[in-house]
DNA sequence: CTCTTGTCAATTGTCAACAATTGACAAACG
DNA sequence: CGTTTGTCAATTGTTGACAATTGACAAGAG
């Protein structure tokens, strides 16, 4: 139990796409921590002791500490005043809702970039469509979630709006991705990928002709085909799997 | 320099609708800090020293830490490792952007709890709608402005979303909002109010009636309303006074 | 037997000292 | 004269020890 397991990043190449790479100490421990909880490591509902995490992780309490900050506000921790911390159970329900709330800022940021594009974000955003449509049929499912998902956050960026961008990234940041993307993406056929790559292409087309309500419409059908499908998956999986418990007491 | 300022609140009646009075230490000085960085003693773009703050308010450094993320969290403050805090500008395109936020969050807010109202959460948006139009004739419009904000956290309560929620209420904790109930309100004239109340009683109905989208129209042209006269206010009053900086530098 | 009360270990909150990094200034160099 | 490099004070990051609180268990009263 006394055997340091951390081992420091030397250098940290920034990412070019916003999301950055941990570079303090309590970074990578949140990093750390919060893939143990993805990959089931640490249960849902477990508590986690700062003491046991310092001395697994080979530093003190104080950077823990503000690991598990970070983790309460990427939802995957919660955080309890003089009662500890606890690994967040993640209910379907909250997983609903977490789609729900990303397709509502999806869609302001649609709207909003639509009013008064920007051309580079509309280029990178061209991109990101090539490469869906490159991927319709080949490819693997979990790439081509991928792209779309960096491609509503391209959107985002395209927004010009701060907030929404932060919280977006915050959103993307969940756990629930990670969880999502670990699953068998089976239910994206060719079929399913023709139809979100021309729907992503519809968004760029009605942002570049500033046509913000077809933008809207376009990009919320495609997120909520996501939406349910990703959830059928879910409860499909949670169905068969003995992780019944958390959905009860999420 | 080493007199201690804070005095800590022996008892903490909780507050009954959602948001809390500060417990812990590192929240009491995050409200104090807070409160000082919205009646102007602490200026956009001022540094924070973690030594200073901590002998300013009788404490160590280590919760003065800790509030310095809570108020990043809001937004007051921005944190960058290693370089210090400071205190966040706050732009015009920032509380733009925070009225947008608010807007579509809310807009979700209405369309779910309009889809399966609860029973609770309705009889407390009627009281809310109640208040709003005793309020039309006669009040200060301060407080007509507080109960919008209530009724609207009440809707975000009945969407059952706890996502939503939760970034409702960190929006609504945000400086904005304190900053503009200390401007003159003077817009918020009777008949506005009337307009206001009315529509949000619009919203109540349709909510009642299962009807998300007159629910969403009514109070899309509320918030829309809202944010308009708002802002115009808000660049008067920058323009008037010295403010200039907070504008440029945000 | 049930409920209250007291004690105790485990754990979080806080503190003060130490280590590491930053930005600025000045001196040396081209 | 402009540019680079070295030094230094100021400040943040980290640490280990101490204080305060919690929840559980046991002992005693009703």
């Amino acid at each position: 139990m006394a055997a340091p397991v951390l081992k420091l990043a030397a250098t940290n190449d920034g990412d070019a796409d916003g999301r950055f790479s941990p570079r303090t100490i309590p970074e990578q421990l949140a990093e750390e921590l919060g893939a143990d909880i993805v990959a089931g490591r640490r249960k849902a509902g477990e508590r986690l002791i700062e003491l046991d995490l310092a001395q697994n992780f080979g530093v003190s309490r104080g950077p823990v500490r503000e690991a598990l900050r970070i983790l309460e506000r990427r939802r995957m921790v919660e955080l309890l005043p003089r009662r500890g911390a606890y690994v967040r159970p993640l209910s379907l329900k909250s997983i609903a809702d977490l789609f729900n709330v990303r397709l509502a800022l999806s869609l302001l940021a649609a709207q909003t970039m639509a009013t008064a594009p920007v051309e580079s974000y509309v280029e990178t955003l061209a991109r990101r469509c090539a490469e869906l449509n490159d991927m319709v049929e080949t490819g693997d499912p979990i790439a081509f979630a991928r792209v779309t998902t960096r491609a509503v956050r391209t959107i985002a960026h395209g927004s010009g709006n701060a907030l929404l961008l932060e919280l977006s990234i915050d959103l993307a940041n969940q756990t629930v991705w990670e969880t999502i993307w670990k699953t068998p993406l089976d239910y994206l056929t060719p079929e399913v990928r023709r139809e979100a790559a021309d729907l992503m292409t519809e968004t760029l087309d009605a942002i570049r002709r500033r046509d913000p309500e077809t933008a809207v419409r376009s990009l919320r059908l495609l997120l909520e085909n996501d939406r349910e499908r990703a959830l059928a998956v879910l409860a499909d999986l949670r169905k068969e799997a003995g992780d019944l418990r958390a959905i009860a007491s999420g």
